[in-house]
DNA sequence: ACACGGCGC
DNA sequence: TATCCGCGCCGTGTA
């Protein structure tokens, strides 16, 4: 039995020697026989809730071996389970198969409830284990995010600080750093059970310290209904992963290459000299020095040379036409063509990218290694890539996009009744904008009003200046002004409905979304104007970008649910912000496409339909 | 580590 | 006077 003083209470001591603070005992400990083992099943059947923390070999839980496990379901107490630690002189452990069978009725009960920080992590190891966790009650690290999407870091040790005033044992400290650092199965058993232990213990306590103030600030409906149901779907999403044709994207590759070198040596002919075209201070240096090319955009470094920049020199000049071609294919080529056939999972064969729930400010997921949510699609050679992304033999990609929602959102939220009729009498929101704008009937709108409209409508949801529509249209600012002018002039209530987010931002600090996510925005009063303006930007976009982020979520949920519940033969692959791609038997489609798209479209009752829109093919690119 | 540039919604 | 629309992730070059 390891006891001693919460680090804690000697920092309290040693920061406040006139304070003094009960010390609290910690009780972490081993557990290497089968008769503790079996005390501590009873105990924790007998608690009937605990938490759960696993120890692995990589912090990719597709990847990663399971080393041992931590269990705590009482305060300041907490086991850990060495289950394949490897190390000269390591003590006997108790075999993993028999731990996790004995475990599995635990684990897999619904109606005993399990907390954990990053919970999802260790989901999807114990799945690859063959136990599906059950019961997922309370993530710490979703639940600190939901208190504040702002905060930098939702992991166990920031958390631990602010709310419990406790920094805990660091990974760094058990298990070393940099080229020093071992794999947690060669980490001396007490020093893990010290690391391990606490911090199932620490996810406990701060379960018992946050659940309190989701109420408090009216969040446990969106962490309960939304947030933490919403864990299982992404580990579902994560475990499929997604098949790319790998063969496809080495020969798109090889097709690149030679286009990239022919254009490379196009470049430096007609430049005169060979440089990088990678560097920006040498593109720099061969537009502004050597060809004398006026200077646009400043960086904090010297002259942009970034599209806008090019597109403007590219009227009178051949050679920024091609550093942008040339800039468009390196980008497929390293970011995509080359990069996403090296994260292919060797025993799945295919792509398994993890979605963040804790990262975005406005309740958006975010993907990453890799990003699957920023695959092209704009350009030719964008499109050619998403024909990499291939359904399983005997299987489509079936792709379900919510239809304007954001603007559908703004109709909703504003009450604006010419909004409204147009959605609700399924116009063509950007034509029917456009008529309103420019006082036209809408036989005259051609499609650069459209275009114009188009961008005020997106303009609009973020906030948009006059300068800054001037300068995407390439118009003056007083025209720019005339146009948000009138588009206001003709939706007042889209008017009144921003005045208000900023009214409620300034007297609260925080603006809300529709299932009451909240966002803080100290900047709103700032007295510096650049920064409070950007503040106001961010606070009007939030209730729409967000919404739409709440909305999408509660569909995964509940098309999730209908799919494990009834067996239905579908996969959810990936969500991209309005999007949601699916993987399912040809044989199926009919039945299962009518599911999504009521389920997507009825997920909220709003002023306006919420349309989705689906399409099916055999890669995403005939999907989209 | 940071700046820049660029892909998505 | 200067302003350069919101939210992300990642590759490359430079230090």
């Amino acid at each position: 039995m390891l006891t001693w003083l919460a680090r804690a209470d000697l920092q309290a001591l040693r920061n406040a020697p006139g304070v003094r603070t009960p010390p609290v005992e910690k009780h972490y400990r081993s557990i290497t026989t089968l008769e503790e083992f079996e005390a501590e099943i009873a105990a924790l059947r007998q608690a009937g809730s605990f938490a759960v923390d696993t120890e692995t070999t990589s912090q990719d839980p597709m990847r990663a071996e399971l080393v041992g496990l931590s269990l705590a379901h009482k305060p300041h107490e907490a086991v850990y389970i060495p289950l394949r630690h490897s190390y000269l002189g390591v003590p006997a452990q108790l075999d993993a198969t028999l731990v996790l069978e004995r475990l599995r009725p635990l684990l897999e009960d619904p109606a005993i409830p399990k907390y954990g920080q990053n919970i999802k992590y260790d989901y999807i190891v114990l799945q690859r284990q063959g136990i599906t966790m059950r019961g997922l009650d309370f993530d710490t690290m979703v639940a600190g995010y939901l208190l504040n999407p702002s905060r930098r870091m939702n992991n166990l040790e920031a958390l631990a600080r602010e709310y419990l005033n406790y920094t805990p044992v660091s990974y760094e400290e058990v298990a070393g750093k940099g080229v020093r650092q071992v794999t947690f199965d060669q980490v001396d058993i007490a020093r893990a059970t010290t690391y391990s232990a606490e911090d199932a213990d620490v996810a406990l306590l701060l379960t018992q310290a946050l659940r309190p103030r989701l109420v408090e600030h009216q969040l446990e409906h969106l962490f309960h209904d939304v947030e933490m149901p919403l864990v299982d779907v992404l580990a579902a999403l994560e475990m499929r992963g997604v098949i790319v044709d790998a063969a496809y994207l080495r020969q798109m590759s090889q097709h690149l290459h030679v286009q990239m070198e022919s254009l490379l040596q196009e470049i430096f002919t007609q430049v005169g000299e060979e440089f990088n075209i990678n560097s920006p201070p040498q593109l720099q240096h061969i537009l502004f020095d050597v060809l004398k090319l006026p200077t646009g955009k400043k960086t904090k470094t010297g002259y942009s040379t970034d599209v806008s920049v090019l597109e403007n020199l590219a009227l009178e000049h051949d050679l920024p036409r091609l550093i942008l071609d040339y800039r468009h294919l390196a980008k497929m080529k390293s970011t995509y063509v080359d990069a996403l056939p090296l994260m292919i999972h060797p025993q799945t064969g295919r792509i398994h990218t993890s979605f963040n729930q804790t990262i975005t400010e406005t309740g958006r997921l975010s993907s990453s290694n890799p990003n699957l949510q920023n695959i092209p699609i704009r350009s030719e050679l964008g499109r050619e890539m998403r024909r990499a992304f291939v359904a399983a033999p005997g299987h489509v990609l079936v792709s379900a996009d919510y239809s304007q929602i954001e603007l559908r959102l703004l109709a909703h939220m504003s009450g604006d009744p010419v909004l409204i009729d147009a959605f609700r009498s399924g116009q063509d929101i950007h034509a029917r904008t456009a008529m309103e704008v420019f006082g036209v009937d809408g036989s005259v709108v051609d499609s650069d009003m459209r275009r114009m409209a188009k961008t005020v409508n997106f303009g609009i949801l973020y906030g948009l200046s006059p300068f800054g529509l001037a300068q995407r249209l390439h118009i003056s600012n007083e025209a720019a002004r005339t146009y948000i002018d009138s588009y206001f002039a003709r939706y007042p209530r889209v008017q009144e409905c921003l005045d208000g987010i900023l009214a409620s931002a300034r007297q609260q600090g925080y603006v809300t979304t529709l299932l009451q996510r909240r966002r803080y925005l100290p900047d709103i009063t700032n007295a510096n104007r650049t920064i409070r303006e950007a503040a106001e930007r961010t606070a009007i976009n939030m209730p729409f970008q967000g919404s739409a982020a709440d909305l999408i979520k509660l569909a995964m949920v509940h098309l999730h649910h209908q799919i494990v519940t009834e067996h239905l033969p579908c996969h959810m692959l990936l969500q991209i912000h309005d999007e949601l791609l699916f993987e399912i038997p040809e044989n199926a489609v009919e039945e299962m496409l009518p599911r999504i798209t009521e389920t997507m479209e009825n997920v909220w009752h709003l002023e306006v339909p919420l349309t989705v829109e689906v399409g099916q093919g055999h890669t995403w690119a005939e999907a989209h």
